[in-house]
RNA sequence: GGGUCGGUAGCUCAGGUGGUUAGAGCGUACGCCUGAUAAGCGUAAGGUCGAUGGUUCGAGUCCAUCUCGACCCA
């Protein structure tokens, strides 16, 4: 406007209440981030929460946290991990609890002990040569420096929680209570040694856990061996396949009793070790009789092989075979009860139960990891050399075998093969394998050899072959009945476990449900021990000279655990391999000579599977009970920490840790795929804090439905700003439109205009959504509705129509302080809301609008909402209007396009309406305002051909009309009275609030 | 290879017990406004609901197979 034609125009500008505010549109979170976590650190915010617990009644609600691996940076599933339990600790804080989180670490374990190891190689050093206490003690200053590391991280996010005092599992009280919850398995009955095979290195002489195995080719020995049929049952003549006659009956039994079960192997020396041969139940046999052979064959014309018909070919070009019949199908269910005799049957006459001969049975047993991608059909299954040999002894009760030293010879009085090495000290192979070759050859069980080169197993370090072994370990039992006063859901752990997660636990998702308890239903006895030296020791003593079998071969005494844990809680665990203490805690009670101290580690899983008793149930911001109302962690935690904390508890407590078990999916990349290095598609938590800053990753935590695999990428984060600055726009409309607000204003909800009341609604419905959402843990759900609160009925509607009212009524009119009365309670609520999800921006909504030294959007609950704001009928009403507006907004679209009106201002349309209900209800409010049109005229006229009609908007039709008079210069609003005031250019209201 | 979970517009999500033209917001395009202005408003385009087959009068929704992806296990 041209200040130089005064007669014409007059600028109202400094007239209207235009929005004011410092609040900035751009965040700049990245650098202002820090500022609100300083304040935050300054006000101890966490402190006073704890603090206002004692004076206040609120109930406590723990989220017990999942301790990470204290190594490495944060990733992004930390990330998420982390800010999930943050809006869950905050939302239910803010709803009237007191939520507490301890932040936790797992500190034990392989990956510490490598990177130590790894220090110690580049220095030359031997990890044998070190002294165990001093390789402990660099490993529990490689976990603090990592702790401090990831701490600093974790805050950076904005996680609230007692970050000074977290816990950790290398805590000497910790490791004390660790002892003494094995010590409780140990007491209780179910500790057990048992063996079971494992990755062997037999130059290290170590076992190695499966991360420490690296795969290279390696040229192997490759065999086909005959296993003779000792006992065939008769079960054949039953069945769908029994033969018609007896004769045929009689042949066809003869036949499987004359003939051999083939089976291939890459590891000839494990044949000493075999006790059974598996088939597979779902697998195609048939009886093959060979007919001619090449020269070279050890192959025998008339001889009748068993085979699985898809592997049948394979087998006759190895064996040379060069003509062959087949006599029939061998139907599965004929191997049942069939008793094989071992190739080295008879080789050694003497009986003993020790296994010095191979005359024993060996059962022909179903095994459904038997297939038919390679071999005969037929698995020879050592038990002792295995996992799926380990786990078919496990079912058939096959006998375990200890043929195997430690540097990879067999041993010294195993006959024939006595001291023979598999692998050399070098790694290198050794005389067993050459020898099984020729045993077998001589007793006429070789059917064919060959050598293979495939994928085989490297130590990492020694770069050797390693092997399967049989190595003592412990376990726990879960199907032993416990007589501990904790058989309220049951006498066993597996018992317990599965009614816990039946009765006791709430699963989000659903699906956990299910996931946990088929885990629980099927799995094995929980080996306790690992061959290491960071961690918690198996805090007990063995009988020299008794058998794991014998009932004193465990030592049990109350008080020699009592003194362990005194020591432990004083020293930490090093002292168990401090010299003499075996003689300090046993002194006066046993003598200490006649036991055996163990030096196995235990799994780390029962570290963090411990971390109910330690924090729950010890630290005074634990629980009243030792039980945890959520455990929260990714979906493969079902097989970690949901459920060891679930077998340790049960044999502890007879019980569930735990009320809900809360999961989260992956994170993958844009495409849906899992994020790798090599394929550069990894986003890093730190570098979007740099970029965007920590309140968009938390907002794109809170939009996604993190019980599946998210994805989040470039794009997506893009996507997730735009919503944050939409979000903060419409906060930041607020403060301006609440610029000085006084209590004054303050207007009571009966003397309001219909248009906040249904603002009032709205909040009454959303408080109970949002509350609704967050008990549930469902964030997407309360971002969701929050967000198209803030721009469907926020922005583009309440907003846009009472823009008028606040820019241009006078301050003490009903309207405007209405509006702003609402707009303030709005605010409340909004910020507190939202503050779970966006702590940092909504600390700085709420500084902007209430200044303080002190106080912080995070010291406050969610406002109470009257439940008298809901007004159904109300509601119903608004609808219904809407639906008449947008056939307005509709109508008036086509002008604007036609180039006939710009603002809507410029439009007095004639709404024609063709139900009394309808018209009755536009008439009762200010539909002008509504459609935000200078004017609007109703009728129940009929509507004249052509006018505007929206086709899901029936019974209501538009004609436009141009506005009639003279802009206001103030309201800029078109009306006939404009210019008749004593203000110039003026219509009646802006000419009184000029005053 | 086995088990489990998932695949709805470019993006993030809704779509009890199968029932009419599959919804929302964001983004995009176009237009408007220029007193939320690196903002705001309006209108529109966008989906063979992973694929195929089946059950049914009728399927995004039930069944089977396949495919892609993820996790756990081997």
């Amino acid at each position: 406007m041209c200040a130089d034609t005064p007669d014409t125009t007059v600028d109202y500008r400094d007239t209207v209440f235009l929005p004011e505010t410092d609040f900035q549109m751009r965040a700049g979170l990245p650098a202002r981030e820090p500022q609100w976590l300083a304040r935050w650190a300054r006000l101890g915010v966490y402190d006073q929460l704890r603090e206002r617990a004692k004076t206040e009644v609120r109930s406590p609600f723990v989220l017990h946290d999942g301790p990470p691996y204290a190594n490495g940076h944060l990733h992004i599933g930390h990330a998420l991990n982390k800010t999930i339990k943050d809006i869950i600790v905050r939302s239910h804080q803010m709803m009237g609890h007191d939520a507490r989180y301890v932040p936790g670490w797992d500190c034990h374990g392989l990956p510490i002990e490598w990177k130590i190891e790894e220090q110690y190689r580049a220095k030359g050093l031997n990890k044998d040569d070190v002294d165990v206490v001093d390789f402990r003690q660099e490993c529990r200053r490689f976990a603090e420096g990592w702790v401090n590391i990831q701490r600093e991280e974790f805050k950076r996010l904005g996680i609230t929680g007692n970050w000074d005092h977290p816990y950790l599992t290398m805590d000497y009280h910790a490791e004390a209570v660790i002892a003494d919850e094995f010590m409780k398995f140990l007491m209780n009955g179910t500790l057990y040694q048992g063996s079971k095979p494992v990755m062997w290195s037999p130059v290290e002489k170590t076992a190695l856990a499966e991360a420490e195995v690296e795969y290279h080719d390696h040229t192997s020995h490759t065999i086909w061996v005959r296993f003779k049929v000792d006992k065939a049952s008769s079960l054949i003549f039953s069945g769908p396949h029994a033969a018609t006659s007896l004769s045929e009956q009689m042949e066809a039994n003869n036949i499987l009793k004359r003939a051999s079960i083939v089976i291939w192997t890459t590891t000839p020396w494990t044949i000493p070790q075999n006790r059974a041969v598996a088939y597979g139940p779902g697998i195609a046999y048939g009886a093959y009789r060979v007919d001619t052979v090449d020269e070279k064959s050890t192959a025998v014309p008339g001889e009748v092989l068993i085979l699985a018909d898809a592997l049948a070919d394979s087998v006759k070009t190895a064996a040379k075979i060069e003509g062959w019949t087949r006599l029939r199908d061998v139907p599965v269910a004929e191997f049942e009860g069939v008793i094989l005799k071992h190739p080295y049957n008879g080789l050694v006459e003497e009986k003993d139960d020790d296994g010095n001969n191979w005359n024993f049975d060996v059962p022909l047993l179903p095994g459904d990891h038997v297939t038919d991608d390679a071999g005969t059909g037929f698995v020879h299954t050592a038990p002792s050399h295995g996992d799926d040999d380990y786990q078919l002894g496990l079912k058939f009760k096959l006998p375990m075998t200890y043929n195997v030293e430690a540097d990879g010879t067999y041993r010294a009085d195993l006959p024939i093969f006595g001291g023979e090495a598999i692998l050399d000290q070098n790694g290198k192979e050794g005389p067993a394998n050459v020898s099984n070759i020729k045993q077998l050859a001589y007793a006429g069980a070789l059917l064919a050899k060959g050598k293979i080169k495939h994928s085989y197993p490297h130590s990492w370090r020694s770069k050797a072959p390693v092997i399967f072994r049989n190595t003592p370990q412990w376990f726990a039992a879960i199907d032993f009945s416990l007589h501990d006063g904790k058989g309220e859901y049951g006498d066993t752990i597996r018992k317990r476990a599965l009614r816990s997660i039946e009765e006791l636990v709430k699963f989000t998702p659903v699906s956990g449900r299910n996931r946990l308890h088929s885990m629980m239903e099927t799995r094995p006895d929980w080996v306790l021990s690992r061959q290491r030296a960071w961690g918690v020791p198996l805090t007990c003593f063995t009988k020299k000279g008794a058998r794991p079998t014998d009932p004193d071969f465990l030592l049990r005494n109350a008080e020699v655990n009592a003194r362990i844990v005194a020591a432990f809680e004083k020293d930490g665990a090093d002292v168990w391999y401090v010299q003499g203490f075996k003689e300090k805690v046993l002194d006066g009670i046993v003598n200490p000579l006649d036991y055996e101290q163990v030096f196995d580690v235990l799994d780390v899983w029962f570290d963090s599977g411990s971390t109910h008793a330690f924090v729950l149930r010890d630290r005074p911001d634990g629980t009243p009970d030792g039980i945890a109302d959520v455990y929260m962690e990714g979906t493969d935690q079902h097989r970690g920490w949901f459920h060891s904390s679930m077998l340790e508890a049960c044999g502890t407590i007879g019980r569930a840790p735990y009320r809900n078990v809360v999961t989260h999916g992956f994170t993958l990349d844009e495409k849906g795929m899992k994020m790798s290095k090599s394929l550069g598609n990894t986003i890093v938590p730190a570098k979007v804090i740099e970029q965007y800053g920590a309140d968009i990753l938390r907002l794109w935590v809170a939009q996604t439905d993190y019980t599946a695999d998210q994805r989040i990428g470039p794009e997506i984060l893009k996507g997730t700003a735009d919503s944050y600055r939409r979000l903060r726009n419409t906060l930041r409309f607020m403060l301006g439109a609440l610029k000085d607000f006084d209590e004054s204003e303050r207007l009571d909800p009966a003397e309001m205009p219909e248009l906040e009341r249904w603002v009032l609604h709205r909040l009454a419905e959303l408080d109970a959504q949002v509350r609704t959402d967050y008990r549930a843990f469902d964030f997407s759900g309360v971002f969701q509705v929050l967000f198209n609160f803030c721009t469907v009925d926020l922005s583009a509607f309440w907003f846009d129509i009472r823009k008028d009212a606040l820019y241009c009524d006078a301050p003490d009119s009903l309207r405007r302080r209405a509006v702003r009365t609402v707009m303030d309670l709005l605010f409340h609520r909004l910020t507190t809301w939202l503050a779970p999800i966006l702590p940092f921006t909504m600390e700085d909504v709420w500084l902007s609008r209430f200044p303080s030294e002190d106080d912080s959007v995070h010291l406050h609950d969610f406002t109470e909402t009257p439940a008298d704001w809901l007004d159904a009928g109300l509601a119903e009403k608004w609808a219904g209007l809407r639906r008449a507006r947008r056939v307005v907004t509709a109508a008036l679209e086509v002008q604007r396009t036609a180039k006939v009106i710009g603002s809507s201002l410029e439009a007095a349309p004639t709404v024609y309406v063709e139900s009394d209900d309808l018209a009755a209800a536009l008439a009762s409010v200010d539909f002008a305002d509504l459609c935000i049109t200078s004017d609007l005229a109703l009728t129940r006229d009929p509507a004249p051909e052509g006018a505007f009609r929206l086709s899901d908007v029936p019974g209501i039709a538009v004609v436009f009309h141009e506005a009639e008079g003279e802009k206001c210069e103030r309201c800029w609003k078109i009306l006939p009275d404009v210019g008749t005031h004593s203000h110039a250019h003026t219509c009646a209201r802006c000419d009184a609030a000029l005053g």
